[in-house]
RNA sequence: GGAGGGGUGGCCGAGUGGCUAAAGGCAGCAGACUGUAAAUCUGCCCUCUUCGGAGUACGUAGGUUCGAAUCCUACCCCCUCCA
């Protein structure tokens, strides 16, 4: 492993974090001796938060900003509009104003959870690139940018270049995509003095092309920092799953939800996902790493537990991983698991499991729900439920005046009646 | 504008008049084995259902036929080549 000069180097590196840099001994010289420095990550505002997939950017900025530098995280409010081509083979949706506006509301409340923003020093900053994309003047800028980049060079990126090979169609609109991001890259080291754009492996190229529009232009010395795409051991994406997408926002995805993700993370992935994600001291790190077997598990937990604190507080981490004790190793119920409250008489009368398999989220459907039965998945407090028919009632009422149903050994919900 | 190709279940992709709620694969869910892991094997995988069935579905709208994803007509969208 490389040493470098500059703390934010060594830490993103003994950590995983590097994939490419433009120039690892011009940025670290700077950064080691250049005093604190502006770098910046550009977030599209496709959505209106950000999921596990971004994870490994807002870690990066925390280094950034941990290590005495000034982060900026940039909204695509101009840039959303054209939508990148990168890794896609369809253009995206075109979204209005207004719901841009709310994606950037959302996505920026994530992002102060796990940066400091206001006006010190290397406080965060948060900026728009629609403040300045939003008045180009599209002939005064062909004429001061175009000239700048060759259709020849944009043909080898691979962004361009996939979508052509694959017989996709590339529009000229998302064609510009690169040249906006290019300029916002320009423009922010004339307007802040940014010299790094940091980000996912697949904006290399976008990056790169910013790089060299400052060299060209303004003979700024510009730089380029990548991570690696990340990718789960099995080759999965991140951030998304069956169940649907991990939303760093609690308001999207519950703790305990987001808690069991991670604490399910397949032991391949551990030591790789505590380095990215924990701030674990490294030596901490390197003993769990050497856990073998079932003892990966303690490993896990303490993944699960350090991403879900950092992400959605203490109490909340502590509260999530309490209900996963209660739930995996008590066999008991846990305070966080999903809980619907239905009334007494559809006990006295006798509810159906199938209902409440519904009713709890468990099955998207009474259909899904009697094959579940069928197959031998779905329980009620533990126990196996044996037919279709079966109905819960009074009795099965715990003395807390609780009823677990379970959706095979991992998904659980409680029913209560109002007190 | 002209010529040709194409639009099938979450995705990929068979299917060219009845045996088709539609092969196969992927993804997913559950069971077994385990460690809340991976791999593997098994079952499930449109909706509703009194479990007998019923209703929707193969770009959209009509038509032919006892019967259509499959044939005809119009329209919409996509791709390729030509202008």
């Amino acid at each position: 492993m490389t040493t470098y000069k500059s703390e934010f180097l060594n830490i993103l590196s003994e950590r995983g974090f590097i994939h490419q840099c433009s120039d690892y001994d011009g940025l670290d010289e700077k950064l080691a001796t250049g005093g604190s420095q502006t770098g910046y990550i550009g977030f599209d505002a496709t959505a209106d938060s950000l999921h596990a997939g971004s994870l490994v950017q807002i870690m990066m900025l925390y280094w950034f900003q941990k290590t005495g530098h000034k982060p900026i995280t940039l909204m695509g409010g101009g840039t959303t509009k054209v939508g990148d081509p990168s890794g896609k083979d369809e253009g995206r949706k075109m979204l209005n104003d207004a719901t841009i506006a709310a994606n950037i509301k959302g996505i920026t409340w994530i992002l102060s959870v796990f940066l400091k923003y206001g006006y010190g020093r290397n406080d965060a900053k948060l900026l728009n690139n629609a403040d300045w994309l939003g008045n180009v003047n599209y002939i005064d800028f062909l004429r001061e940018y175009g000239p700048h980049f060759t259709i020849n060079r944009m043909m080898t990126f691979d962004s361009v270049k996939n979508r052509l090979e694959r017989e996709q169609p590339l529009t000229f609109l998302e064609f510009n995509y690169m040249i906006l991001q290019a300029y916002d890259f320009l423009e922010l080291h004339r307007r802040y003095n940014v010299i790094l754009q940091m980000g996912g492996s697949d904006q290399w190229g976008n990056i790169i092309n910013g790089v060299e529009l400052g060299r060209r232009k303004d003979s700024a010395q510009l730089y380029a920092l990548t991570t690696p795409l990340l990718t789960t051991a099995s080759g999965g994406k991140m951030g998304k799953t069956a169940e649907g997408t991990i939303w760093l926002d609690e308001r999207k995805l519950p703790a305990y939800d987001y808690y069991q993700f991670w604490r399910n993370t397949e032991d391949a992935d551990v030591p790789r996902f505590l380095k990215l994600f924990t701030t674990l001291p490294m030596d901490e790190i390197a003993r769990l790493e050497q856990l073998q077997g079932e003892e990966i598990n303690e490993a896990k937990k303490i993944l699960a537990f350090e991403i879900t604190r950092m992400c959605r507080g203490e109490h909340a981490a502590i509260q999530a991983r309490n209900t996963a004790t209660e739930v995996f190793e008590k066999g008991a119920v846990g305070t966080d698991l999903p809980t619907i409250h239905i009334e007494i008489d559809r006990l006295k009368r006798g509810a159906p499991v199938v209902d409440l398999l519904v009713e709890t989220g468990l099955s998207a459907s009474k259909g899904e729900a009697r094959r579940l039965i069928q197959g031998g998945g779905a329980r009620v407090n533990d126990i196996p439920v044996g037919g279709v028919e079966q109905t819960v009632s009074i009795s099965d009422l715990s003395r807390e005046g609780i009823i677990k149903i379970s959706s095979g050994k991992k998904n659980h919900a409680l029913v209560k009646i109002p007190a």
